[in-house]
DNA sequence: GTCTATAGCTAGATAGAC
DNA sequence: GTCTATCTAGCTATAGAC
């Protein structure tokens, strides 16, 4: 609300018009002038706010990154049980991608897009801290989980790879998606039963049984 | 073996090389250039073979889906119970995603980058129905595995995109997901680890159990 | 079936006027 | 801070010799 910047308008509206064509059709697959004109620019315009197309797209990851880390913090430290602070953060971060569609698409491309910068570029790097950050913490509450025997011994980093492609993904797949379930993917609808099947799965697939049968 | 094609050698090179960069880099992320140069010929050869850049994308996701189909098809029409179907759909899709790298980020790609063309082009329907025709059969699989009384009431649709972002997803996130693990995606090691992941999630989370909780 | 040459266009990025 | 003009390089695709 108070930052300091002094010109917040064409620099925000440039990032929320990259952000929709990003997300849409990839780094590659976008040009600067279709965001420059899209946003109501000239196409060297932009180059007076980013000094280059890579710090424009990671700046868009950037921001993505920092929308979601803001939102999930909060239920990463707060003090309720392991099992809890999964269902919230899992309703968290689908309400994330609902409220910023586009923002899926661009985190599963980032997730899985390595082969798009030849040369680390420093500035992919604080948006690379930001992805091990949130992981790193999701990582950390399923092991608390596992230590406390609320869930079962599964492997963390293989289950966070599952919680990912069950949300990100799920939220990324538009058409695909739509022609699948036979409707919108955002309706309130449609998102609540996301979350439902989602947090079952959970519960049933990770939750401890008294019985827990061997593999 | 005997296919009625004269000459095989360049093309089958052409669309190996294409999957590799085309898995990488994406649609827009891949010059024919490259691609000619790496198979070994000049540009402008290429399009003796393929008639555009679409055509040759969309034959490198047909083989794809080809091979696939080919090792999915015995398993869906087999006689064993849903369950154990399903299971074996599991073990050879991701077998499958396994032998030849590249698939699951071309796979990824198709079900979620839909707008990279904007018009909708011939070459792309055999492509569309091969999806629709696998994951159709998956879906219907799931349904007789529900009113069978072996599944759980689950969204057949909901858990199909989960399975989706358990096995493609998985396998298509390269970079991330081996940091995630600490090592390579591909060893038999962590292949094996990754289907027992799934199939255990898959058992103690869709499975019905004895006493079913309630939502 | 492969090549050279080229058309026609767009890309990212820079220079410099205003 | 936005503009026009321009640079170099890349792109898909075609024409036509061999």
């Amino acid at each position: 609300m108070s930052e300091p910047t002094p010109t917040i308008g064409s620099r925000e509206k440039i990032l929320d018009v990259a952000e929709s064509l990003f997300a849409r059709r990839g780094y590659a697959g976008v040009g600067l002038r279709e965001v420059a004109e899209t946003a109501g620019l000239g196409k060297s315009s932009l180059f007076h706010h980013f000094r280059s197309k890579s710090e424009l797209y990671f700046a868009v990851l950037g921001r993505v990154l920092d929308r979601m880390d803001e939102r999930l913090r909060p239920i990463f430290a707060g003090g309720a049980g392991p099992l809890e602070r999964l269902d919230r953060i899992i309703e968290a971060l689908i309400d994330e991608l609902v409220e910023h569609p586009g923002s899926a698409r661009l985190l599963l491309r980032a997730l899985f897009e390595d082969d798009d910068f030849a040369e680390p570029l420093p500035e992919a790097e604080p948006v690379e801290g930001a992805i091990e950050s949130i992981v790193g913490r999701l990582d950390a509450l399923l092991r608390e989980g596992v230590a406390a025997g609320v869930l079962r011994r599964v492997s963390t980093p293989h289950t966070v790879q599952t919680l990912i492609g069950a949300t990100i993904y799920h939220f990324a797949s538009g058409e695909f998606g739509e022609t699948l379930l036979g409707g919108p993917l955002l309706s309130s609808e449609e998102v609540r039963r996301r979350k439902q099947e989602v947090k079952a799965l959970l519960h049933h697939g990770l939750a401890a049984t008294p019985a827990t049968p061997g593999s």
